[in-house]
DNA sequence: AAAAATATCAAACATCTGTTTGAAACATAC
DNA sequence: GTATGTTTCAAACAGATGTTTGATATTTTT
């Protein structure tokens, strides 16, 4: 059988989309299998709880991701001696979204719906597991900006960025419906690599201010 | 009885709260009710339903918070004949948040995940409320940042203003925990005014860009 | 091919949800 | 002070939720 047919991705594939639609607490365990078009004990079964089936669509999520940041940030490190430019590591943050959603076939607000979400349950048992499973990323990315800006504090550095993350996250889970909105008032509807184009500029000149 | 007391409003106050800790549909009105310390029922006697009652908790808030932000740019439109720095829109649009902080004795972030939350609400009913209700008010901000930037399309002013509130509201929201991770790495808990102080420069900066 | 382990299924379970009810308490007007 | 309208209250309601069960089917191992 197919990696990608099996009763278990095809609940995280339809766990994924609604809980990016809807959010967490409105989609019903009953929602997401019959989409999936498997039986409702099946979640329970694979997943053992709900909580659980959430985590496990983030660390699917998340694993791919940071892995391919990784590799990204590893090849920059190494080909260019001294520090890089703004620029280019937000391109590095953001490219393998791009990837990811070719290779999936899916929007990246799904993706940027997902981690708002995450961030929004402060106080929850999901915000906790993200951090300490994939905080060192930040810390990764946080470290390459302290090198490419000396003369930034660190806590200057660690604002701004947030302010960026917010920007990212905000705009792309959006982008959606933002596209829509701008379609209708200029009449040309943006691909999501323009709207990237345009925000970088944009998120590179805060980090420079 | 002092208006504040009333059922209706100790009703509002608790909501307003627990919504933006964990959200709405995660929120029962038992929770509401029990923290209200008012009955049950009186929810749906006072509000309808819940979804009015979430509406209700919108509009008090954007009420207070549009006319303080209307007021602002109406004197600020009148005072200066020529166009407007970028600086001094950004504080026009944050300065409300830091007086109702103030007056209501509740933390800034607790409006911004309200904010963030609704906005999260991409397919529900509050999305469609608030921006049909509120909605002008972005316009207008939109109007003046058009008439400070005349050498930028309107598109690149549509979306600098969605990175600017990403931003604005990611941050704001998340910042008390995000000034608790500050104060264990740099020990010294920032006031919520000088995280604000810090983002205007970092905003204003993309803007111009 | 028999045995063992794994996976699926319909049905039931207990619990929690928003809402309604009708009586009681309270306030206001005449 | 009685009558009228408004508000509060405990209790019940219908429906949805996550989870468990035990039987059945499927796959894997021997």
């Amino acid at each position: 059988m197919n990696k990608n047919d099996t009763t278990k991705s095809k609940i995280l594939d339809a766990a994924e989309q609604l809980f990016a639609e809807r959010g967490f607490a409105e989609t019903s365990l009953r929602t997401i299998t019959a989409r999936a078009k498997v039986n409702l004990a099946s979640v329970n079964y694979h997943f053992g709880s709900k909580k659980s089936l959430i985590q496990d669509v983030f660390d699917r999520f998340l694993s791919e991701y940071s892995s391919v940041l990784n590799a990204q940030l590893n090849s920059l490190e190494s080909n260019q001696s001294d520090s890089l430019t703004t620029e280019t590591l937000l391109r590095a943050l953001v490219s393998p979204l791009l990837a990811l959603e070719k290779q999936r076939e899916q929007s990246i607000s799904i993706f940027m719906r997902l981690l708002g979400r995450a961030y929004a349950e402060t106080q929850g048992h999901l915000r906790r597991h993200v951090t300490d499973k994939y905080g060192y990323v930040l810390v990764r990315f946080t470290l390459l900006f302290q090198n490419a800006y000396p003369n930034l504090s660190n806590d200057q550095i660690f604002w701004r960025l947030h302010y960026t993350l917010g920007s990212l996250i905000f705009t792309l889970a959006g982008s959606d419906a933002l596209r829509e909105i701008a379609e209708a008032d200029f009449d040309r509807k943006m691909a999501i690599e323009e709207v990237i184009d345009e925000m970088i500029p944009f998120l590179a000149a805060g980090m420079k201010a």
